[in-house]
DNA sequence: TAGTGTGAAATCTTTCACAGCA
DNA sequence: TGCTGTGAAAGATTTCACACTA
């Protein structure tokens, strides 16, 4: 949709770069060269440029980038330039940390709704929100135009509440649960921390990355 | 360390393949084809027969895999042959829903220590275990033989955490901070919640995966 | 001088296509 | 017949190295 397509590992790290440019602005930096931006998110300054070259941007030889400005640009390319309704599906302890997630700072993400299929839940509340029964969830997200689901329910209805979601038009899914979810069309990025300890625990054997 | 050495993208694919043969397993499935793992994990056949290669897995021709075979090599593969100590530092509402975890299964992930350095929270019990200062964590680490640390505290005090785990001897880091770590030689992996919802943001506006 | 932007090389990953075997 | 195992091709990503310029 937008001019140029952007390499997907590159999109990976673009939100890296802008956290790392949000902490450079508050510390007053002014400029920033690649190198610098290297540092701080772990990789290497060419990789910096040729993912930046991506953006179109412009950064000034012998000096570096405009902090403000990239920031600006990084924003635009991953389309930081609207809100974005979310919901969480799933408000055991996972889920209720989600919605109590604080990191968003100034960003465009924003939790509308919660829900369980628990009745012991259904009803308390998590944050500024209530925990509303599944149910209400299609109507719900149709009215507020949702356009990101976060599953964080068990493992056993997890694709069911993906296939729902995806009927209600949502089209992009943060999964937490313990599956692999079949969808249609949509983009779903997962998340499981049995996964993540299972790779640290082959690396420990086989060290090199 | 184990013989032949296996890309790192395999690496990462290994666990689901585990996991959606666990599932076979319970269902009662004695032989797997690479075409009904693929399904499962999301893949094409191909990639799971050039990835189940790096393990020297002997399949059947014409037939398939022994699924509890297959789910052995796997297990040896990622070392998942013994025990690992976990620490989960910084026991917030995502650190006491990691400590509450239940995914692990039948796996080889044993939490033994919580820490947290807020008086408040020192003391309080998170299933099994009491969470203890964090002052304490050295002197458990060394004890227990702890090798993996889960870092759930707020970003301005990761770094800190990371240094002292390091200093421990703890040579695996899981990073829900939103930081980037910067360690000696640890192999970290980082999970953040804001960085996933920006990648998901990319790919609405631009949309093929 | 110091740091960008980028072709071209190197490396890693995925996919294809098919020989080979139970 | 049906599915594995794998070379070889295609594609993606990373890294190098250097021309260029404020």
């Amino acid at each position: 949709m937008n001019s140029v397509t952007i390499p997907k590992a590159t999109v990976a790290r673009l939100p890296l770069y802008l956290h790392a440019l949000e902490i450079l602005a508050a510390e007053g930096t002014c400029t920033v060269s690649s190198e610098m931006l290297a540092r701080r998110v772990n990789v290497n300054a060419a990789k910096v440029r040729k993912d930046l070259s991506f953006l179109g941007t412009h950064g000034v030889r012998g000096v570096g980038y405009d902090s403000s400005e990239l920031g600006t640009r990084i924003r635009e390319a991953l389309g930081l330039t609207r809100d974005f309704g979310v919901v969480i599906v799933g408000i055991g302890n996972l889920g209720a940390a989600l919605a109590n997630y604080d990191g968003f700072g100034e960003q465009r993400f924003h939790i509308v709704g919660l829900y369980d299929a628990d009745p012991g839940t259904i009803g308390s509340k998590v944050g500024d929100l209530v925990v509303r029964d599944v149910r209400h969830m299609p109507a719900d997200i149709a009215e507020n135009n949702v356009e990101i689901g976060i599953i964080a329910t068990p493992a056993a209805v997890a694709q069911e509440v993906a296939t729902q979601l995806e009927q209600c038009g949502v089209r992009s899914i943060l999964n937490f649960a313990q599956t692999v979810l079949q969808v249609e069309q949509a983009d779903v990025r997962r998340v499981d921390l049995s996964t993540e300890l299972q790779i640290l625990g082959y690396y420990l054997r086989h060290d090199q990355s």
